[in-house]
Parts: structure tokens; C-alpha cells; sequence
DNA sequence: TTCTTCATCGTACACTGTACTAAGTTAAAG
DNA sequence: CTTTAACTTAGTACAGTGTACGATGAAGAA
């Protein structure tokens, strides 16, 4: 389903963890053979490759050459794996300069900066992010992403609301990606086969007087994307939309504090 | 993951399932004990009641008082069951009337009838859209919901954009609050006590100079909605943006007709 | 009556996360 | 130096999952 995350576990604990801020003294038993970081790492790695339903404990203990049960002496569940691969994927984005630029230039490099974490970790899309991993990566992200919403007029809980609906838009339209490649290689059949068989024999039970508009616009639609759903191309529309939609409000606020320059 | 709909099946026989237009002539062996129907209705009903993540083949046929492989002589897999059950789901939709209202109205309608589907069928935002269930149900749902956008000056790829963003947008609302609720009863930790236990511990840990857009907009947000994210203000915010993104295109085309009434 | 077709369903398989337990290793305490 | 306590590493086990396979018996067709 859509993502076991819970964290369940000590918050006191996980956001140890996320920081890494561990006491490290002199440990008692064995020397440790592994670190944290390297659990996540095999984990991302596995992730990165075979998707996120690859990842299970005794595979990513397999390839780090240690037992499934030695992972849990790093991680108190794998809810916080999940939390800690985010966070570390947060950490490792690139973060364009955005100083100087007009706030609709900002906010498109903040959403392709997403849009490249989510290429290069489709997983990070299907996750819940409800009760995201309050870590340093996460938090450098939203710093950097709301210095983009900074001086535009907007109070606080707006800035919050404006970069959340941006974020949730990105992450939608990656969502649908992921689905695309995981469906490609899970059912061995293309989006596009998938459309090329379908079509015709909808074709032959669809009553055309009955639904006249679907018929007409859903083969458009179809036709133009060759499958029933293209995400790229729903990418690069509503990205427009959403900034257009963000401008409303913005030129709202903007008009509302006497500024002149609209366009900053 | 995600989901697990690949339906790698015959798309022939699922789109007869979908629009049950099997042969139903007098066959041999023993009479059939259920229907499709039966089996979608049971599996609907435990969904609705304890999550996706609880239909599975052995609990929806101990609820119809069956052998679990039983439901197999009814359906290919349990991939084309939740085609079914989706698309069973969006011929119950209640669609009001939206004509003579104007555009915005009308979309307005659209996404509040979408976001009571999910607010009956929470399960229903969690799965992936991007090869729908070709039946009645989606066929019928199009249908409608393309009405109201026709008239507007879109040409027909533009109307199934726009309608695409639309329905994204209240899907990942939906979603957000599908999760709200999957968290609350699996982790026995309301979102709010989660925020009330994590934000002190965060406060501690995060340097507030090293990130004092983060800790300035984090706290009202978080202050305002009492957890890191709040669905339903998201979804109300959300959904005028969304408007107002779309009014943009919808005005340039209707000035490039040449219309007059701008506000229909 | 015999033959053929089909619904039903028990068993089995390869998986999952992780609780429990046993064994072995190391540093601190006496 | 010896003892002890803490700690890491794993093996096994459990209750689950979707569904392939095969046995059993029921019912229409010949």
C-alpha cells in the first residue's frame, strides 16, 4: 500500500539517529563491522536499482555481508531505514543559487530540483511524507526552498502553504513516473502496448452516443500521448498552472504591501 | 509499494469483466455459488472498513464464506479485482448537475464529488491511476466531468489536461488524509501527539541560526495546524490556487475566441 | 448411464518484518 | 588476571501474502 511508515518507535531516538548525534563513547562488547550510514547506503543503493519493494532487510543485509537480524543493532525498524534514506537523499540534492533571479524562475528550479531527486530516487516518491524525517536534510532543503517564497508579501503559514502545494504537485507528477517504470518492468508490457491493446477493444464496447465527449476527448488525448495517461507531458502543463495559480495570490499580496515591481 | 495493479492479464477478458458482458450461457458444472459483484461488494466493504492493506484473498473469501482460491473462478487475480472495485466505486459517485453554472462552479463540484469518493473510499486515492479501469464507472465519471469543461475554448487535449491537474491535485489531498488516517490507526499516535512529541526535540537539535527561515515559517506552520502538515487546509488552499492557475489558460482562450461573457 | 466440463478448496511455495534466543567478543570492575 | 556485564552477530520461528497445482465431486450433454 502506500507506504508502511509509522515510526512507531522513541521520536527521541529516530531523531538521534537523523542527526547523528549518537554519545559515541567506548562500547562494551564487539567492535561494530558496520555504521549507519553504510545500512543506508546499501539500502538507496538497492532502492535506486530494483525499487523500493527490493528493499527488505535480509537483501539489504545480504548485500552489505552480515545477517538480517545484525541490522537491527544499527536501525530500530525499517520505518526509520525509510526515514533515514529520505533524509540522506534530502541532504545530498543539489541547491541552485537562486539569489537575484524573479520568484517564477525560483520556483521552477526549486521544483526541477525536486523533479532530478525523484529521477534519480523514484522510490522518494511513493513514500509518505506526512510525517517527514525532521533531519538535517530535510531541513537544509526547506530552507533553501523557502528563501525562494522570501520577500514576496506572503506571511509565514502562506509561504508554507504556496511551497507545500508547489512540492505536492512535483511530487504527484513523479509519483506517476515511478509508476510508469515500475509498471514497465514489472508486467513486461509497455504503457504504450498497454494503450494499443486496449483502445480498439474499448473501442468496441464504448457507445459513442452515449458518451460522446469521452469518446472525442479521451481519443485525443489518447492519440496524442499514445497511452491514457502521459506524465511528462502532465508535468510540464501543470507546472504552469500551479505558478499561475501562485501568481494570483502573490499579485494579491504584493498590491496589498504597495510594491511596485510586480515582477520580483 | 505503491500498488500493486499490473493487471499483466488478458485486457480482453478484463474489459468484459468490467463491463460483464460474458457469455452467461447454461455451463456444466456446478452452479456458481457467487457473482463478480458479490466478490467486489465484499472486498469494497473490508477496504472501506479496515484499509487496502487488509483485502486480501483470504479474508475477502472468509467474508463471503468461500475457500480462498474459490474467488478465482470469478476473477483472473486480485489486480483485476481492484480495477473493479474502483471502478464499482466510480458508478456510485453521486453527479450533480453543473449545468448553467459557470466554469468555476462547475470544477468546484467536480473536485468536492472526487474528494467525497475518497473521503468513503480512502483506498481509492491510494491506488494508481495511470492505467485506469477502461469500464462504465471511469467511462461514465469522464463523461461528466469533461462536461464541464467543455465550452470553455480548450481544445480537446487541453480539456483532459486541465481535468488531469484537477483530479491529481484532490488525489494527493486525498492521500494525505487516506495517511492521516492509516497512521492514526496503526500507530496508536495521533498526528497531533506525534508533532506535540517531536517539535521540542527538534527545537533542541536545530541551530537557528543555520536555518532561520526553516525554524521561523516551520514553527507558525507547525503552530497553525499542530502537526507538520495539515490535509484539509492544504485541500481548501490547495484548490483555489488550482482555479486560479486554471482561470489563466481558460481566460487566454476564451479572449483568443473572441468571446465576451468571460465569466461563464 | 457415461462422459466431459467445471466449481470448490486444501496444500504448498517462496516471500515479508522482526521477536526471541544462543553464542561469542570485548572492555570494565574487582 | 579473572570475572562479569554489556554488546554484536545470527539462526530459527511465526504469522502473514498471492496464487500454482491437483484432488474431489457436482451437473449438463451424449
Amino acid at each position: 500500500m502506500a507506504s508502511e511508515r509509522s515510526s512507531a518507535g522513541d521520536p527521541a531516538r529516530t531523531l538521534n539517529l537523523l542527526w547523528r548525534s549518537s554519545a559515541a563513547v567506548s562500547r562494551r562488547g564487539p567492535h561494530r563491522g558496520l555504521d549507519v550510514d553504510a545500512v543506508v547506503a546499501a539500502a538507496t543503493d538497492l532502492a535506486d536499482r530494483e525499487g523500493l519493494e527490493a528493499v527488505t532487510m535480509r537483501r539489504v543485509a545480504q548485500a552489505l555481508g552480515v545477517g538480517a537480524m545484525t541490522l537491527y543493532t544499527y536501525i530500530p525498524s525499517k520505518a526509520e531505514l525509510l526515514d533515514l534514506m529520505l533524509d540522506s537523499a534530502y541532504t545530498r540534492m543539489s541547491r541552485a543559487n537562486i539569489a537575484g533571479q524573479p520568484w517564477r524562475q525560483r520556483l521552477i528550479a526549486i521544483a526541477d530540483e525536486n523533479r532530478v531527486l525523484f529521477d534519480a530516487h523514484p522510490w522518494a516518491a511513493t513514500v509518505s511524507t506526512l510525517r517527514p524525517p525532521l533531519g538535517p536534510g530535510l531541513i537544509g532543503k526547506y530552507e533553501h526552498e523557502l528563501s525562494a517564497l522570501e520577500g514576496l508579501g506572503l506571511d509565514d503559514v502562506e509561504m508554507d502553504d504556496c511551497l507545500t502545494h508547489l512540492l505536492s504537485f512535483v511530487q504527484v507528477s513523479a509519483r506517476a513516473l515511478a509508476d510508469v517504470r515500475a509498471a514497465r518492468t514489472a508486467s513486461a508490457m509497455d504503457d504504450e502496448q498497454w494503450w494499443a491493446a486496449n483502445a480498439p477493444l474499448l473501442a468496441r464496447v464504448l457507445d459513442e452516443r452515449a458518451y460522446p465527449l469521452a469518446t472525442r476527448v479521451g481519443t485525443a488525448a489518447g492519440a496524442a500521448h499514445r497511452s491514457a495517461h502521459d506524465p511528462d507531458h502532465a508535468y510540464r502543463f501543470g507546472l504552469h498552472r500551479v505558478l499561475d495559480g501562485l501568481a494570483v495570490l502573490i499579485d494579491r499580496r504584493r498590491v496589498a504591501a504597495g510594491t511596485q515591481d510586480r515582477r520580483k
